[in-house]
DNA sequence: AGCCGGGTGGTACCGCGGTACCACGTGGTC
DNA sequence: GACCACGTGGTACCGCGGTACCACCCGGCT
């Protein structure tokens, strides 16, 4: 049984939604909110396992609320839909931690699906936008290293080592590494000068850069 | 009428994908290919609608067949099918221009909507596939850089500040920025100064996140 | 002429970062 | 017991990075 959490700012879409999730065994609508700042504090209180999550909606969008509801921690699954099929739409849920994007256009039966999939920690775009969004893959992340998938320099590494190589990528200074730690700031230069000697780099911007390249580091995080 | 041409080294796969095809009205099977090299032929001499193009095959695979059929100019879309889902898979389909990329164990009705939509001009993805391709994106994509997308700091710094930024972003030192500029380390750094002044970082490490964060700075890029 | 933004350049100072080298404890493995 | 990898910690030194402050030139605007 997969519970569902409707976010849409108009009743009428609600009920429609409603309607078609209550018409399956296999899903069953647990609440419903009208805007972001109720879907956040309802996927909190409910922990649906999807929320059915609209953009437009006056006050918070759908955008923000996803980004809180995924920030939050629980284990709830977001699948955006909308009527417009902006890019920036997409790019912006998907930053936000969407698992899905889908047109309101959707039939049915690919609606069910799609929550299906979400709810199985799958992830689901629409056609319609999947081709722009390969496009833009293909053109933007790097072909794979063949093989190997991750830099063989990464394994040299020891456990607390990566730790570290994940902290500079952050931009921390060996004092907050420290504290952070819980380690003195000479612990934290000796581990720094090991990673910078393992991969390769001659300073620490180096080490960010690298980081960012294995996909330690990623933007918008931490 | 959607034309098919089924592409897979297995005579009992073919059989099995062509009697759902025929099964329903809007697709026919036009031809039927057990390798590459046969698969690039036929998709020339019959011009399919829809190639059904499976990965593993002796002699020339799914991927390359995919590429050249692409290259070709037609107006033939590729869906690859697999039945394992490696990520150099989905990364060499999807660069060798397939249109979509789905596991054997779709249901029939979801390879159905799969052929529709490529027909159509959009893309499918399997959803089990969109999760890590997704994660792949929000890391490497950089934030749409249209309008509102990108932040206000970047519209306060002058164009040279930009270059420096940038050059910051590549993981240079004041000392090279200066060489390849053709300026002093001094105004290297008053420049430098005045960025991290702009965009609010206490130092190039920082300037070097936001530079990725941004998109000014690329992955495995100069 | 006067003013100002942008680019260029200098001097001086200080602190963090990076290196070299060493030390100690612990948990495995031979 | 001996050895090793790993994590932890210290001292000492030096240079690059960052800041503060100032100076000059140029082009555009008033």
């Amino acid at each position: 049984m997969t519970t569902v959490l409707i976010v849409d700012d108009q009743p009428l879409q609600r009920y429609g939604f409603r309607m078609l999730l209550d018409s399956v065994p296999e899903t069953e609508v647990v609440g419903e909110a009208a805007h972001g700042a109720e879907a956040v504090r309802k996927a909190a209180e409910l922990r649906p396992d999807v929320v059915l999550m609209d953009v437009r909606m006056p006050g918070m969008d759908g955008i923000e609320a996803t980004r809180r509801i995924v920030a939050a921690g629980g284990r709830s699954r977001v699948l955006v839909l909308t009527t417009f099929d902006l890019d920036e739409y997409v790019h912006a849920a998907l930053r936000a931690g969407a698992s899905g994007f889908l047109l309101k256009d959707v039939r049915p039966e690919e609606l069910l699906a799609g929550i299906r999939a979400v709810a199985a920690g799958d992830a689901v775009i629409a056609p319609a936008l999947t081709r722009r969004l390969l496009d833009e893959f293909t053109r933007y992340v790097p072909a794979r290293p063949t093989g190997s998938g991750e830099d063989p320099r990464l394994g040299s590494l020891t456990d607390r080592e990566r730790e570290i190589l994940v902290a500079v990528g952050k931009g921390w200074t060996n004092g907050e590494i420290a504290t952070r730690f819980v380690l003195s700031e000479s612990t934290v230069k000796t581990h720094v000068g090991r990673v910078l000697a393992k991969i390769g780099a001659r300073d620490r911007i180096q080490a960010v850069i690298f980081a960012y390249d294995q996909g330690l580091a990623r933007p918008n995080a931490g």
